[in-house]
DNA sequence: CGTACTTTTGAAGTGCCTCAACGGTAGTGG
DNA sequence: CCACTACCGTTGAGGCACTTCAAAAGTACG
């Protein structure tokens, strides 16, 4: 199994791609490296060299205000890229770093300006992939601004089951979970303690638990009513 | 003048662009028309013909949730491109409508594929406008979760000047702000009573005002002080 | 088997919300 | 020129979601 096959997944969903594309993708061998919980890949302001893809493990984005608090932007699975638009932006405006013991590979710039170039579908999928991180983020603003804390976590949950069911990576109702509830505080942009609590409620209602460093969901249509789950923004089919 | 002249002032920033393409972006005609206020330009699941360019007045973005609330997601300014995203992703997640009358000019799918596969360094300059509008995303975000809201509309209101002094549709410390508290609201995720609290608290401190739908900052130094902007985000800057 | 981290719970406080009313302003038509 | 209407801005009072502070209990690990 190459190091890409995740990402290869993930792009299969983009819908441009063609028959031959894949070989191409496959055949690359890029080595993926170990890196330990907690490593911060990038910084702001730090030029990049190449393009970090997550092989296994689970990556976050967060931004530090002046004031010191954290907020997460993004959660980065296996086979997410974590900074084409760094490349792109040729500075990165936030940190990311990984949130467990990682398999990162590193797809060096002049792989990523060969494939760019010379195959326009694998260039459009590439950007199609940070579309899609885009459209995350419109959504996780909304559930930010819109939706009450249970409502909020219980989204992010149905988000995360689904984005790691894509890559094989979880089973119909549990997949890993490898997060402190500080960490899932700031993602949803509240406090731990309240994150406690909310938590409580969802396991008492029965929609979700973590137990263990993992999610578990009894009843998946359940939460998707429970918080209003709409999936359209992960654009997962690839229908025109 | 040419109805492109604001984006190409965007994309000059985009450091990417060779003194060549210039002329190819401004012997562009593109026709604008003019659209009322509150016409809605795209909607989720439609599908498009072409990119919606922003040529004078606001547009935004929003979403609406299965309960009825709103959430905007975005203020497209002049030069702004609406649906980049949409046209790869060949499906909008949400809405995009005008907020004042605005002109518009759309820029057919065809010509969009020619710019972008025939000058690499054109393509490579909207995919950056791409990606600064997704920067400006996490950094709402970030707002949104951490920030209490009389510091996020401090914040919003230093964007959105700096925003349309890079198009010269604003003075050093005024612009044009056509937009109602009602939906000030929803670009920050509080109610629009609680705008009007924090609103004369921004005018009873001296930081920012609205009179007669213009927005007037005394003294921006205290205004980015106030609420810890830093415009990085907006990749203003072209440095290698 | 201590040490450090994470989770859990309680109690009091605050930012923002809800509901409701009133005032201002611009446009419209008589 | 004045009423009428509609929308927007402003203000007050009470309530709730979430925070803050603090402490205790559970869990992982060398």
């Amino acid at each position: 199994m190459s190091a890409l096959t995740p990402l290869v997944l993930r792009l299969a969903h983009s819908g441009v791609l063609a028959n031959e594309d894949y070989p191409v993708l496959a055949d690359l061998s890029i080595p993926a490296r170990r890196e330990a919980a907690e490593t911060i890949l990038i910084a702001p302001e730090q030029k990049t060299k190449g393009v970090h893809l997550v092989v296994s493990g689970f990556v976050y984005r967060y931004k530090i205000l002046p004031e010191g608090k954290r907020q997460i932007i993004g959660i980065l699975l296996p086979g997410d890229l974590c900074d084409l638009q760094a490349a792109i932006l040729r500075r990165s405006d936030h940190f990311i770093a990984t949130l467990t013991d990682s398999e990162i590979a590193t797809i060096p710039q002049p792989v990523v300006d060969k494939l760019t170039l010379d195959n326009s579908r694998i260039a459009r999928s590439l950007w199609w992939s940070t579309l899609v991180d885009e459209s995350i983020l419109r959504t996780w603003l909304t559930n930010m601004g819109q939706r009450q804390a249970d409502k909020w976590l219980a989204h992010f949950f149905c988000e995360l089951l689904l984005r790691l069911q894509i890559v094989r990576k979880a089973e119909d109702n549990a997949c890993e979970l490898p997060i402190t509830q500080d960490k899932i505080a700031d993602i949803l942009g509240i406090t731990p303690v309240h994150v406690n609590r909310v938590l409580r409620e969802l396991r008492e209602g029965n929609l979700a638990d973590i137990k263990g460093r993992r999610l578990i969901v009894p009843n998946t249509a359940k939460l998707w009513s429970f918080c209003g789950f709409e999936p359209d923004y992960l654009h997962l089919s690839a229908g025109w």
